[in-house]
DNA sequence: CTAGGTGCCATTTAGACAGCATGTC
DNA sequence: CTAAATGGCACCTAG
C-alpha cells in the first residue's frame, strides 16, 4: 500500500514522505486497515524491525489529531524511551509535544499534563498511575511496546495490571514478537490480530557444527573448525557480526580472542580511530580489557560496563568503527543494533537451579537483529552447536514455534505489591471489588478459573492487615493506612517496608551506616552482590565485627539465609566504603565488580535509603535520627564523608573535585565564595569551567582580569610536558 | 632450564524497573 | 539440588 492511500490527516503522510517513505510493508498496511484507525484495539505481532514503530507512529499522531487527548507509549528499558523519544520528537512539527520520563529520565521539569505523547517505562507508568495525576483521565491510547514481557517473571505483572487498569478507558495498541498464543492475548484485550514473519531484510537462519553450516533451506557452507571463522569471515566481507554469549567472562574472552585475529584486516584510518575512541574511555579494570579489544575493531558488551560505554559501543558499532560485539542477552532487548551476520554461541543459560535452554521467543530476538535494512540484502543468524545435536537446534530454534505467553500475576512479589496499590491507590474497597477486578486481567481470561488467585490475594489481604498497610472495618471494607500507602506510593515492595518497619526501634537506638545498609541489602528490592567462595569467611568475621552494628541476628551456616546474609555484609561494605570515598577503582578490585554493578547497587540504595527515610517519617521520628539519616542519604547518594556535604551541594562538584577542594583548604561555600580565582585554579580538577560555574552560582561577578589571568596560565603551560601529554 | 602443553579440579554462572529533585570527573 | 565453561595449578615434555 502507499503512503497516499493511507486514510490519515495529509500531514502525517507529508512527514513520512519527507522521511523518503512512500510505500508501507504488507504487514504495516494490514495493521493499519484494522480497524485501529478507527480505534479498534489491535495486538501487532511481528518480527522486530519490520516497522511496528511507524505503525505505532501514525496511530498515535492520527488520534491525537483527530481527538486530542494524550497518547502514552510503554517501553520495557530506559534507554528504549531516550531512543523513542528522539524518534517521537519530530512529530512536534505538528503542533504536539513529546515527553519522556523515567526513573532517572526526565526530558523537562514541566508537568507532564501538558504533553501529547509520553513515553515511559511500564513501572514509571504504573507508578503515575497510582499517584492519580489528573492527566490520566485524558489518555486516548496506550501503546504497550514489546508487550510479550507480559510472560516475564519478575516484571510481566506490572504490564498486565497497567492493561487491566487501562483496558475499556483507552485504546490499545499492543506490540509484540512473535509468540506462541497471541490470539490469547488478542482475545483478552478485544483487539484484532496482525501477526507476521515477514521481514522487510530476508533472514537467512542456520546451525554451525564443527565447520559445517548447514542453513535452513537445506543447502551447506564449509568454514575452518572453530566458529570465530564465522565472524572474521563476515568482516573479511566487509560486514559486520553480533555474538551472543550466556556470561560476561565469555563476552569478554571471546572478544579479546576475535580482537587478535580482525585487528588485521583493519585498514589504517579504521586503526587510527579506534585508537581515538579508546583513548576517550575511563580507565578502571574492565575497560583495561575493552580497550585491547577494542584496538582490533571488536568490542564485548554486558550489564558490568558503565551506561556510557555501553551507547559508546553501541555508536561506534552503528557507524561500522566496531566490527564485531559479543555480548550477553543485553544487546538483544535494546537499541537497536543491526549487523549482517548473527552467531549465537550459547542456547544455554544457568538459571539459579541448574542449566536451562534459552527459550525460542529470545534466540528469536537474538537472530531478529540481523540484516541491516540499509545496507544488506539479507541477515544471516547462525547457531552454533558446541555440545548440542545440530539437529535438536535445528527443530526447536529455527522450525520451531516460540513458548506461549503465561500471566505472571500470581508471581508473590509482584502480586503483593499489586494489590496493595489496588486497595490504598485504586479505591478497591473491599474482596468481592477485588476479585471483580482480578477477574478482568489476563490471568483470569487465560485460566477461566481464578480460585487460586483469590486464594493468594486473602493471603496477601491477611498479610497486609496484619502489618499495617491496611485496615478493615466492622463491614469488611478495606481502609488503607499511611504506611501502606506511602509504601505503595514509593513503590517497594510491601515485604521492603515490612523490613524496615520492623527494624525502626532498633535503628533509632542505634543509627549506623553498616547496620542501615545491611538492612537495605537485605531487602526484596535490593540486587544484593555474591559471596565468592574464599571471601566467605571474611565476610563472617567481617559480620561478626560489626555484630553490634547490625539491626539484624547473624545466621548459623546451616541457615538457609546464610549465603544471601554474606552477599548482604559484601554490598552493606561496598557502600561503606563508598561513602568513605574509597576511590572507583579500589572498589572494582576489592570487591570484583564491574563499574555497571556498583552504579546499580548505588542507584537502588539512593532510592530504598529515600523510602526508609520516607516511612520512618510515618512513626512519630526524632530529630535527631531523622537528621542523620538524611545526611547519610545525602553522603550515599555523593559518595563522599560527612565533612564534604556542604561542598558537594555545589554545581559540577562530586567526590572527588569536593575531596580536593576541602584538602587545598575550601572547606566551606563561604571559603569558596571568597577565594581568589587563581587559588581555586590551582587545585586538582577544578578549571575554568568548574570556577565560572561556582561564580553563576553564587550570584558573583567574576573578579576582572580572572579570564585573563586563566589564559594566561594556560599559554604558561603550553610547551610543558603537561600539556604534551594531553 | 624454560617455554609451552596437558589434564585435573575448584569455582562460577544474564539482565535491570521503581522516588524525588536537580546537575559527575 | 542441577551442569558447562573457564581459569588456575601441578605436572610433563621437547628443545
Amino acid at each position: 500500500m502507499r503512503v497516499d492511500e493511507l486514510p490519515v490527516d495529509e500531514r502525517i503522510k507529508r512527514i513520512i514522505r519527507e522521511r523518503g517513505i512512500e510505500e508501507l510493508y504488507p504487514p504495516q498496511a494490514e495493521a493499519l486497515m484494522s480497524g485501529v484507525l478507527e480505534g479498534k484495539n489491535l495486538v501487532l505481532a511481528i518480527p522486530t524491525a519490520s516497522g511496528k514503530t511507524l505503525v505505532s507512529e501514525i496511530v498515535m499522531v492520527n488520534k491525537l489529531l483527530r481527538e486530542g487527548g494524550k497518547a502514552v507509549y510503554l517501553v520495557p528499558l530506559k534507554a528504549l524511551a531516550e531512543e523513542k523519544y528522539r524518534e517521537f520528537k519530530e512529530w512536534e512539527v505538528l503542533g504536539l509535544r513529546v515527553a519522556a520520563t523515567t526513573g532517572d529520565y526526565d526530558s523537562t521539569d514541566e508537568w507532564l499534563g501538558r504533553y501529547d505523547v509520553i513515553i515511559a517505562t511500564a513501572e514509571k507508568f504504573d507508578s503515575l498511575l497510582r499517584h492519580g495525576s489528573n492527566w490520566i483521565e485524558d489518555v486516548k491510547l496506550v501503546v504497550a511496546d514489546e508487550v510479550h514481557l507480559i510472560g516475564s517473571y519478575d516484571r510481566g505483572a506490572t504490564l498486565e495490571m497497567i492493561l487491566s487498569h487501562m483496558l475499556g478507558k483507552a485504546q490499545i495498541l499492543a506490540l509484540s514478537a512473535t509468540v506462541g498464543n497471541a490470539e490469547e492475548l488478542a482475545e483478552w484485550l478485544d483487539a484484532a490480530l496482525v501477526m507476521s514473519d515477514w521481514r522487510p531484510v530476508q533472514l537467512r537462519k542456520g546451525v554451525f557444527h564443527i565447520g559445517q553450516l548447514f542453513w535452513e533451506d537445506g543447502g551447506i557452507d564449509r568454514y575452518p573448525e572453530n566458529w570465530e571463522s564465522l565472524a572474521i569471515d563476515a568482516v573479511k566481507k566487509g560486514k559486520q557480526a553480533l555474538v551472543f554469549v550466556n556470561t560476561r567472562r565469555s563476552a569478554e574472552k571471546e572478544a579479546l580472542s576475535l580482537s587478535s585475529k580482525i585487528a588485521r584486516l583493519l585498514t589504517k584510518p579504521e586503526t587510527r580511530q579506534l585508537d581515538e575512541l579508546v583513548s576517550s574511555i575511563e580507565d578502571n579494570p574492565t575497560t583495561e580489557k575493552l580497550k585491547r579489544a577494542l584496538r582490533g575493531g571488536v568490542a564485548f558488551h554486558h550489564a558490568g560496563l558503565s551506561r556510557a560505554e555501553r551507547t559508546m559501543i553501541e555508536d561506534a558499532f552503528r557507524s561500522k568503527l566496531i566490527k564485531v560485539i559479543v555480548a550477553t542477552p543485553t544487546l538483544a532487548a535494546g537499541v537497536n543494533t543491526p549487523a549482517f551476520r548473527v552467531i549465537i554461541r550459547d542456547t544455554k543459560r544457568y538459571a539459579g537451579f541448574g542449566w536451562t535452554d534459552i527459550p525460542v521467543l529470545e534466540i528469536q530476538q537474538m537472530m531478529g537483529r540481523a540484516g541491516r535494512p540499509k545496507y544488506d540484502k539479507v541477515g544471516e543468524a547462525i547457531i552454533v552447536a558446541r555440545t548440542e545435536e545440530p539437529r535438536r537446534l535445528m527443530e526447536k530454534y529455527i522450525h520451531g514455534k516460540p513458548e506461549k505467553l503465561f500471566s505472571m500475576l500470581a508471581n508473590e512479589q509482584a502480586f503483593r505489591s499489586q494489590i496493595l496499590a489496588l486497595v490504598t491507590n485504586f479505591r478497591i474497597g473491599n474482596f468481592r471489588e477485588l476479585v471483580s477486578f482480578l477477574e478482568r486481567t489476563f490471568y483470569a481470561h487465560q485460566r477461566r478459573d481464578i480460585a487460586s488467585l483469590e486464594y493468594k490475594a486473602k493471603n496477601v489481604v491477611y498479610f497486609l492487615i496484619e502489618n499495617g498497610f491496611i485496615d478493615m472495618d466492622m463491614n469488611d471494607r478495606f481502609m488503607p493506612l499511611p504506611f501502606g500507602k506511602r509504601s505503595s506510593q514509593l513503590y517497594i515492595d510491601p515485604l521492603t517496608a515490612k523490613k524496615f518497619k520492623d527494624a525502626f526501634p532498633k535503628l533509632e537506638n542505634n543509627p549506623n551506616p553498616f547496620g542501615i545498609f545491611q538492612l537495605i541489602a537485605s531487602t526484596p528490592d535490593m540486587a544484593t552482590l555474591n559471596a565468592r567462595r574464599r571471601e566467605m569467611e571474611d565476610y563472617l568475621d567481617l559480620a561478626y565485627e560489626m555484630e553490634d552494628k547490625l539491626y539484624t541476628n547473624i545466621p548459623y551456616y546451616e541457615d538457609s539465609r546464610f549465603q544471601g546474609f554474606l552477599g548482604q555484609i559484601k554490598t552493606a561494605k561496598v557502600l561503606l566504603d563508598w561513602i568513605n570515598e574509597v576511590p572507583e577503582t579500589r572498589i572494582y578490585e576489592t570487591y570484583n565488580i564491574d563499574p555497571g554493578d556498583l552504579y546499580r547497587i548505588l542507584e537502588l540504595a539512593d532510592w530504598l535509603m529515600y523510602s526508609l527515610i520516607e516511612l520512618y517519617r510515618l512513626f512519630e521520628p526524632e530529630e535527631d535520627v531523622l537528621n542523620y539519616l538524611r545526611d547519610l542519604h545525602l553522603r550515599l547518594r555523593h559518595g563522599v564523608r560527612e565533612e564534604l556535604l556542604e561542598l558537594v551541594k555545589l554545581p559540577n562538584i562530586g567526590r572527588k573535585r569536593a575531596r580536593a577542594l576541602y584538602n587545598a583548604g575550601f572547606r566551606s561555600q563561604e571559603d569558596i565564595m571568597r577565594a581568589k580565582v587563581r587559588d581555586l585554579l590551582e587545585v586538582e580538577g577544578i578549571g575554568m569551567k568548574v570556577v565560572e560555574g561556582l561564580f553563576r552560582h553564587f550570584g558573583v561577578e567574576m573578579p576582572k582580569g580572572a579570564k585573563k589571568d586563566s589564559k594566561k596560565a594556560e599559554k604558561a603551560r603550553k610547551g610543558t610536558l603537561d600539556a604534551f601529554l594531553k
